[in-house]
DNA sequence: GTGCATTTTTTGTGTTCACACTTTTTAATT
DNA sequence: AATTAAAAAGTGTGAACACAAAAAATGCAC
């Protein structure tokens, strides 16, 4: 459903503002989705976002202040993210030679395998994106947020 | 920072996927934004989605669910939001007369000023967005958005 | 070397969200 | 009229987040 129809809006005060709700509209749509996609694996799209920078890794050791700054959710929680993946025997962490103070993450065999399987079901559904969004109007709308992305901080 | 460089990805699958990045990245940004500005008031970004949906009543009641079909984020947690506003005395429960299942919600007076004050906040804030998008990029962009909103559900 | 600010991780506390369930009330069916 | 189905609000639980403050390690000025 479109986002006017869907937040019963009758009226926008500006194009502008309409795209601000549509974008968090939308974000909010798209992580659902997401997160329906993972739950039978257990795993959420957070923990997911995790996994596929360490996936990006190919086996090298990378901080948990990396991580976090790649992370689409900047927060102190990537700590508590990582002690599920743990918990899950996922991922591994280990003291970090050259400087202790950070702390090395590493996916385990096990969690690689889970990457991997998680990794063809997102794309699955990325692959459904291209029948929706034609590579034009998809550079066109990467440019316009972005815009706004830029001018913050 | 656009999005690539905030998440450090050297390369994208397909602008796609890229798109699909760039809106959770960008929400985020959006929702950390508003959520500084209200900070200082005492209201996160779901009270004032609230307050902003009994602002646009004008006065007249109107039932809890209704509130729940018009936020960003569905969820059924509406009740325990309504309760952190009760508690501030922004915002009354009043019974239904004609259904006794649904519970009114108003705003008080209280509540009305705060949220015509943070509603100037907000407004502000929205017409920077207009120094950054063009009104057509905009509408563009909502189109292109909405039309995978529109392949869900 | 010593003192001190900075970096990095971890943890405490409160808030919000998703999901599932219960309770109460209304509507529908027979 | 009695039973059943559906709707609306509330609640219990686990996950994630923001914010703040701790603890440990590093680096730099002196």
């Amino acid at each position: 459903m479109k986002t006017p129809q869907a937040l019963q809006m009758t009226s926008f005060a500006s194009p502008q503002q309409q795209l601000a709700l549509t974008v968090l509209y939308t974000a909010s749509q798209m992580l659902n989705r997401h997160r329906t996609l993972l739950k039978p694996h257990g795993i959420t799209p957070e923990q997911f976002n995790i996994l596929r920078i360490l996936r990006g890794q190919k086996g090298n050791p990378i901080a948990l202040r990396d991580i976090s700054g790649r992370m689409i959710d900047r927060n102190s929680n990537t700590s508590r993210l990582i002690d599920k993946l743990v918990d899950k025997h996922l991922v591994r962490r280990e003291a970090c030679p050259e400087d202790r103070r950070r702390v090395d993450i590493l996916l385990t065999e096990k969690g690689a395998q889970l990457t991997e399987e998680l990794a063809n079901i997102m794309d699955a559904e990325i692959s459904l994106l291209q029948d929706v969004w034609s590579h034009t109007d998809a550079n066109k709308a990467i440019d316009t947020l972005d815009a706004w992305n830029e001018t913050q901080s």
